[in-house]
DNA sequence: AGCTATTCATAAGT
DNA sequence: TACTTATGAATAGCT
């Protein structure tokens, strides 16, 4: 009992909301008239409970209390009433939502396996098959998510392959022009070589290389 | 320490008070926070210290609370408070409700194997981990449940099997009893035939047999 | 609603 | 005012 100390959030379970409400509400209630008392403290206490009801304490009168509270606060923006049923008719619409939206809660954490205790057999075989056809559904867009995606992958795979083939054709007409370029070059140096070595008055340093080897012989 | 149980009742001691003021005002704001997290209450808390200084705490605004306040307290004294912010606010909890609303929805459907298109496969996976989790634990459960059914079945089963036997030893002490009866039955019609036979003189339809079967033989 | 094992709040002291 | 600690009070989880 009592085995843990509650995280402060909302109580899911309505029922132990609703029992842990009315416990603490008294104590809250209690510790309130407590230090009105001890204190000499002007205090006023409102608490609606989720289903709408009110509770209230007040040290003195609620009215006082509030009035004290008006006149000390600072932003008292008096601003006209909008009719009461738009109001009203708002917070059913809330309401109505709140309780949708419980439903949902719990019917969620049923089919994610918790808070299991307070079904029958019987339910709890239909939930596993509903449970049971969900997983299929899942599992079996899964299977096909995979498959496109593998498919996809394949795909993609053989066009990478294609794309490569010819980009490798490619390099190799280019190495075939290389290479012939550098059959032209090798052999305009060896005609440069021939033509200056049996032309004996010309001299040798008067002659730049480089810049001829820059362009293919013209030949 | 704390050696005993403080009385209710204003402290006379100046600083004392203020003590006890300090800590037992924020142990109360705490704990109407706490009550109005834990259940979903709408609370508001006014204080004001016996040297007037104030303290509030509002789940949702002053205004609102005090507004909702004033519409059910019967005497609506119309300390008339501006409402078009609690509409407001009224309609913003409305709006996040029905996103929170929705998103639940959408989850449940996504568990139920519904609306699958949108999710990436990544996210498909983690929700069939999900589902899963959730099938295993109500599939333990209902184990666990049909073996207690199973179990207290049984049990009964094995009740109503010696109930069975108990009565079925009393049927055979009444069947002995009974085949006694007609054994001292069958000796006294003996007897009487015997007698009768053995004595010429007495007439045969004078003797009623039928009352005399009625009872076992006084001998 | 009622019962305890626990956690929490706090009176008194520093 | 803040911290400490023994004690009383509140309450979470059960039945």
């Amino acid at each position: 009992m009592t085995r843990q100390k509650i995280e402060i959030k909302k109580i899911d379970n309505i029922t132990a909301r609703q029992v842990t409400f009315s416990k603490r509400r008294r104590g809250l209630f209690k510790k309130a008239l407590e230090l009105s008392t001890l204190c000499d403290a002007q205090i006023a206490l409102i608490v609606f409970s989720a289903t709408g009801k009110l509770y209230e304490y007040a040290s003195s009168s609620m009215q006082q209390v509030i009035q004290r509270h008006n006149c000390q606060s600072e932003n008292h923006h008096k601003l006209s009433q909008p009719s009461v049923d738009v109001l009203e008719c708002e917070r059913s619409r809330c309401a109505s939502l709140r309780t949708e939206l419980e439903e949902k809660t719990m019917e969620l954490r049923h089919m994610k396996g918790e808070e299991l205790q307070e079904l029958s057999l019987e339910e709890i075989k239909k939930l596993e098959n509903l449970v049971e056809t969900g997983l299929s559904r899942v599992a079996e867009l899964k299977d096909q998510r995979s498959l496109k995606e593998i498919t996809f992958l394949k795909r993609k795979g053989i066009e990478l392959l294609e794309d490569n083939h010819r980009l490798k054709q490619k390099t190799n007409v280019v190495q075939v022009q290389a290479d012939l370029l550098e059959k032209h070059l090798i052999d305009s140096i060896t005609d440069i070589y021939n033509t200056t070595n049996s032309l004996p008055h010309q001299d040798h340093y008067g002659s730049d290389t480089t810049l001829k080897l820059g362009l293919p012989s013209p030949d």
